[in-house]
RNA sequence: CUAGUAAUUC
């Protein structure tokens, strides 16, 4: 029963509706986790009716049953709806809170969700690394960094989320800064941290800044250079007019370079 | 066992 539910969940993961279907309707036994579990596999492939159905139909419903249920009200723009779902929840769990805060972060109601933010008192790190990245991709840098600078704690997707908007906007500079502050926070970077650096050097023109990040994610912080990597730096390298250098990095992927 | 955050370049 357990790993049926689990299997459930695997299909959901990769898109496959199908197959998470097809599991659902062989499990012999069902528990509350199993319709659950389907509920959110509707609900990540964008099927809002089919969500609404099985929600409808449950025996009865927990807070995930409800969470999942706002993410797919506001993952189609309804948001009263989710917020309906919940104001009438009986407990109102942090998890359920932040998925109905970056429903309205996610279709662009920064001001209603702030709001929102501002009156709910158990705000969890996922809450407040959402609102930075929301309001840093809205291009509201001031009142990002304000809320970044104020969060009770950061990690490394609060930093990761600062670097990687930064470089997209095309503030090559601020991007490298906030990587540098991360050592002062003793925040260690990741793999995708590594990815808004390159696309930070990429703005700058700094090409042997590029190899030395690379050298250092890989000796400094044992992260292997995936493929991402490979062709964030091989592009950044080409559009820096280093042909040669882009071609000799392509070599170097372990992955045939066609 | 099942629910909410960062990234994959232009």
């Amino acid at each position: 029963l357990i790993s049926w539910n689990t299997m459930i969940q695997a299909y959901a993961d990769h898109g496959d509706l199908e197959n998470a279907a097809m599991v659902f309707k062989a499990s012999r036994e069902k528990n509350l986790a199993t319709l659950n579990a389907m509920l959110v596999a509707s609900s990540k492939s964008g099927n809002l009716e089919e969500s609404k159905g099985i929600f409808d139909q449950m025996p009865e419903w927990d807070v995930i049953s409800w969470t999942t249920m706002i993410t797919a009200y506001t993952q189609h723009g309804h948001l009263d709806a989710a917020r309906r779902i919940f104001v009438k929840m009986p407990v109102q769990s942090t998890i359920s809170f932040t998925a109905l805060l970056c429903g309205f972060l996610d279709n662009f109601e920064l001001i209603p969700a702030k709001a929102l933010f501002e009156r709910f008192p158990e705000r969890d790190l996922v809450s407040w690394n959402r609102m930075v990245s929301a309001y840093a991709q809205a291009g509201h840098i001031p009142l990002s960094k304000k809320l970044f600078d104020t969060m009770p704690e950061r990690d490394v997707v609060s930093c990761t989320a600062l670097v990687t908007v930064y470089a997209h906007l095309g503030y090559g500079l601020t991007a490298i800064e906030s990587f540098q502050t991360m050592a002062m926070d003793a925040v260690h970077p990741n793999d995708v941290t590594f990815l808004g650096v390159f696309v930070a050097c990429a703005h700058l023109g700094q090409v042997a800044e590029i190899y030395a990040y690379l050298a250092s994610m890989e000796i400094d912080y044992g992260i292997v250079p995936t493929q991402d990597h490979y062709s964030c730096i091989v592009s950044a390298l080409g559009r820096l007019g280093q042909l040669k250098a882009a071609m000799e990095m392509i070599q170097r992927m372990p992955t045939a370079g066609t």
